[in-house]
DNA sequence: ATGGTAGAAACTCTA
């Protein structure tokens, strides 16, 4: 079982890469994030014609989620339960008997930013959230845009990022914290490059100059974390023209 | 020096 995670920065521009992309690696699960289409708007038809199923939660604008399957998904749940949000980031289904949760983390703008505060308390809700969700699916693969590099290889000038939103201390604990609850990060699970990067600022000509960060992610249940057998990131969108911001991440389950 | 690029939308906000 091959399960992957995208944020496209607009499904509307990124669609023709979506399809290509999903041609070419054919996964089983493929996680969006910021889509920025109200649901009316997604283009459904396009994705069923590609041989996926979709369920999607969006807005206009800003945020939405989505998650692309090749077996129909069910019990689609689109917040987490009892945290009061406007903002669409959550999709959790189950495909295949694996519980699948795409997110989209609050980027938080700045420590100093109230939308920090809120990054901090959206991921608290999720790792409550989780906790339960875990006892009742130990089949359970979390994956999406997270906003947060958990460690220094993870990031290309640890210095200078230290303490810096998507690098801070209080983002960092509250990811290990997650991970404390029993969860592992699939692309750890092996040996991997040096500078592997999932996410690179369209400014400064950042992706050239190999300036990025490791802030998506695929974690993954103690019991599916049994089963993995390779983590990979796809640089090779970054290279399309009109890119995403970030590249896919693709984890292997050995299908049992 | 606090820049720059991209997307959606609408003359600004978010990332």
């Amino acid at each position: 079982m091959k399960l992957a995670t995208w944020n496209v920065n607009s499904l509307k521009v990124r669609l023709p890469q979506v399809l290509d992309w999903v041609s070419k690696h054919r996964p089983d699960v493929l996680c969006l994030q910021e889509t920025k289409l109200e649901d009316a708007n997604f283009p459904a038809a396009a994705i069923r014609e590609a041989g996926y199923h979709a369920l999607f939660s969006g807005q206009k604008t800003y945020n939405g989620v989505a998650i692309l399957t090749r077996a129909a998904g069910s019990d689609a749940v689109t917040s987490i339960p009892g945290f009061d949000d406007p903002q669409k980031r959550t999709l959790a289904a189950t495909i295949d008997g694996v519980r699948i949760v795409c997110i989209y983390v609050p980027n938080g703008e700045s420590v100093e930013s109230e939308k920090y505060q809120y990054k901090l308390r959206w991921f608290a809700a999720l790792r409550a959230w989780l906790e339960n969700e875990l006892k009742r699916f130990p089949r359970l693969a979390l994956l999406g845009d997270f906003n947060i590099a958990p460690e220094n290889r993870d990031v290309h000038d640890p210095a200078a990022w230290e303490g810096k939103v998507l690098f801070s201390r209080p983002e960092r604990d509250a990811f290990n914290e997650l991970l404390a609850a029993g969860l592992r990060d699939s692309f750890r699970l092996f040996a991997q490059p040096e500078h592997s990067f999932t996410w690179w600022d369209y400014r400064m000509n950042a992706f050239r100059r190999k300036m990025g960060l490791r802030i998506d992610h695929v974690l993954l249940s103690t019991e599916l974390a049994r089963s993995c057998t390779a983590c990979t990131i796809d640089v090779e969108p970054r290279n399309a023209e009109r890119p995403s911001d970030h590249a896919p991440v693709v984890a292997e389950l050995e299908t049992t």
